[in-house]
Order: structure tokens, then C-alpha cells, then sequence
DNA sequence: GTCTATACTAGGATAGAC
DNA sequence: GTCTATCCTAGTATAGAC
């Protein structure tokens, strides 16, 4: 009786890891224990995912699509409106922070910790470059005086917000984020 | 014949595991890598150093110590034009930023990079906040509308330039950080 | 007495064999 | 799903040069 594979084991592997991932950090934790989270055999593991490295790439990837719904939900009610969707874009990125239970954006996280030539380091810039395009975007549609100029300014202030409230808490400096992205695209139209 | 100890053993070592932990992070440099650079004995590095953590601590203390002369030395020649003294702060940082050698802010990615309770996160804590007290400081001599609120934005900025030059570079978006704190210096001074 | 250098323990890592 | 091979970690102890 030749038993047929789980569907959704990589799913199953994936959702363990993505939750240590988050609590602790890609590097800290190792595979055996999310093998012990999953309640699967290491082999299983390791034919879904060829190596260590492979698992935490498609573990920022599939950050990445969850971010990129966030922020889909988040501009949809205000397209057309790309003064709106420049401030909804930042709101979600700091509706995320006010979690308490987040510790640190996975991205910029995992830029800090993994060496500079580790294969996920490549997800890590296609994040931060894409959502810098996509502020540069809306701040095109927006009629900002400097589109790009705008959008450098915004993706700073998105950084600063995701390692501020990382090191002092979401109450900081960081809590002062959504307010400052606003008046930069207020100051930047006129 | 009783041989003498020799002098600057713990700088020694602490030159060695300065360089390795800039390189590559503080948790992926192992205490045999610091020794076998130094070329001491590993009783030596734990008759100096207890544990790993005293000697991240150490390191991390190291690096305050840097970035104080650093600031002190960018602020002297300002002294007493509390709106320079707040740009020469911004500089200071970004000029660490714009050396190729500099790959992250060790305060920033330490952060990122260790476990919560791990004893060197007071000090990168102690970083963050004493580098906004100072801005604070200024801002207030300044007599800025808000000084509060112009020291959150301007630590923003900082922290955004610092993560945003060790993902994207340093000829990205953080090329922007000092033009913009200056603007927000002077929008706060109206 | 002070140092370098090595051996060692105990544990955890990735990876893969069965 | 378990079990093994190999390596690397922190930390300790020891051997021997000076």
C-alpha cells in the first residue's frame, strides 16, 4: 500500500518555520526544531527544501506576497487618490509595528543577521527596492515636484520606523513615522 | 624566571574581535576565530572576557566610545549654533555610512541579530536613546517649536539611513538622509 | 608565573542515509 | 520518522615553551 504524499507538506513545513522564523530570528533556529514543530521527518524537510537556505528564501517570499496584500488592501479603498495611497502604504507598514507581537520586519531583520552573499539576501533588496517603487509610483501619479526625491524620503522613514520600534518599542520614536511621512508628501506638492 | 604579563592583552583581543564582529556580525564569529586572530591563547581571551557576551558587551562599549569622540569631534567646531550642532550629529553618522568598509551600524544590526534578553541589548538601547538625548539636547538649545518631537523625527531619519545603506547601499535612498534632517531642523525652527 | 597551543566535553548545527 | 555522519560552537583543562 503505497502511501500518497500530504498535500500541503511544504505548506505545513513552511507555516512552522515562518512562525520560529518570526520569534527568533532565520539564523537561531535550526532545523531540527522545526521538524519537532511540524511534527514531520527531516527528510521530508530536506525534499521540499534542498537546503537550510532555500527554506529561508521561501520564507521571506512568502512575506513578501503577504505584505503585498497588506498593502493592496490598504491602497485599494483610496485608489485613484495616490496622495491617499502614499499615506495608506506607510500605515501599513506601521499597523504592523504597533504589533506587539511583532519583533522585527523580517526583511530588514534578516538583512542585519545574514551574511552579505547569503541567497536571501536577494529577496531582502527586491523588498525594500519594491516598495520604494512602489512610492515613487503613487508619487508620480501624485504630481509630486520630485517623485523620486519623495519616495528616497519615504522609504527612509519607513526604515528608521521598523528598527526604531525594534530597538525602543513601537511607543517611541517611531510612533512619530506615519506623521512625518505625511507631511513630507504634504510638503512635496506644493 | 617569572615572565611578565604582557600589557594590552584585552585590547589585543578586543582589536582582533572588533574587526571579525564588524565583518560579520557578533553571533556568526565564534570565540576560536578571535583567538586564532590574535594569535593568544583561548585561557587568555576567557581570563579577559568570561563569556562571549562580556566580550560583545565590550565590543559594543567599544563602539559607544567611537561614536562619542566622533560626534564630540563633529560638534566642537559648531559649538554653541545648536542648529549646526544637529546637523554636524546627522553627518557624523552619515559619513560612516558613505565608507565602503562600513557594512552595518553594529548597534543597528546587534539589535537584530541577538535574542532579546542577551545582556548586549542594554547597550544598544543606551546607543539609540543617548544619540536622540543629544539630539534632543540641541534641538532644545535650539529652541525648536517642538525639540521632542524634531529629536523622533531626526533619530528616524538616522536609523532609516544606517538600514537603509546596509540593504540598498549607501548611494541609495540614504544619500537623502542629510538634506533631509536639515530641512526638518529648519521646518521646526519657524 | 605567563604565555601559546592543543585536547577535550557537551551540545547543537546541517545534511543525508536508512 | 529515526538514526547517523560530520562539523562547529562555548567553554575548560592541560601540556609545555619562555
Amino acid at each position: 500500500m503505497a502511501r500518497p504524499p500530504a498535500p500541503g507538506t511544504r505548506d505545513r513545513i513552511l507555516d512552522s518555520a515562518t512562525r520560529l522564523f518570526l520569534a527568533r530570528g532565520a539564523s537561531t533556529v535550526g532545523t531540527q526544531q522545526i521538524v519537532d514543530d511540524c511534527g514531520c521527518g527531516k527528510n521530508l524537510l530536506y525534499r521540499e527544501f534542498p537546503s537550510k537556505d532555500d527554506l529561508v528564501v521561501a520564507f521571506l517570499e512568502r512575506c513578501q506576497a503577504e505584505w503585498d496584500e497588506l498593502v493592496d488592501a490598504a491602497v485599494a479603498p483610496v485608489a485613484g487618490d495616490p496622495v491617499a495611497e502614499l499615506a495608506a502604504i506607510v500605515r501599513a507598514a506601521a499597523d504592523r509595528v504597533a504589533d506587539p507581537a511583532y519583533r522585527i520586519c523580517p526583511f530588514r531583520g534578516t538583512g542585519a543577521q545574514l551574511p552579505r552573499d547569503h541567497p536571501a539576501q536577494a529577496v531582502v533588496v527586491r523588498h525594500v527596492a519594491g516598495t520604494r517603487d512602489r512610492l515613487l509610483d503613487a508619487a508620480t501619479r501624485a504630481g509630486a515636484r520630485d517623485p523620486a526625491a519623495l519616495a528616497d524620503r519615504l522609504i527612509l522613514v519607513v526604515d528608521g520606523m521598523y528598527i526604531d520600534a525594534a530597538i525602543l518599542g513601537p511607543g517611541g520614536p517611531a510612533a512619530a513615522a506615519v506623521d512625518l511621512a505625511g507631511e513630507l508628501v504634504r510638503a512635496a506638492m506644493n
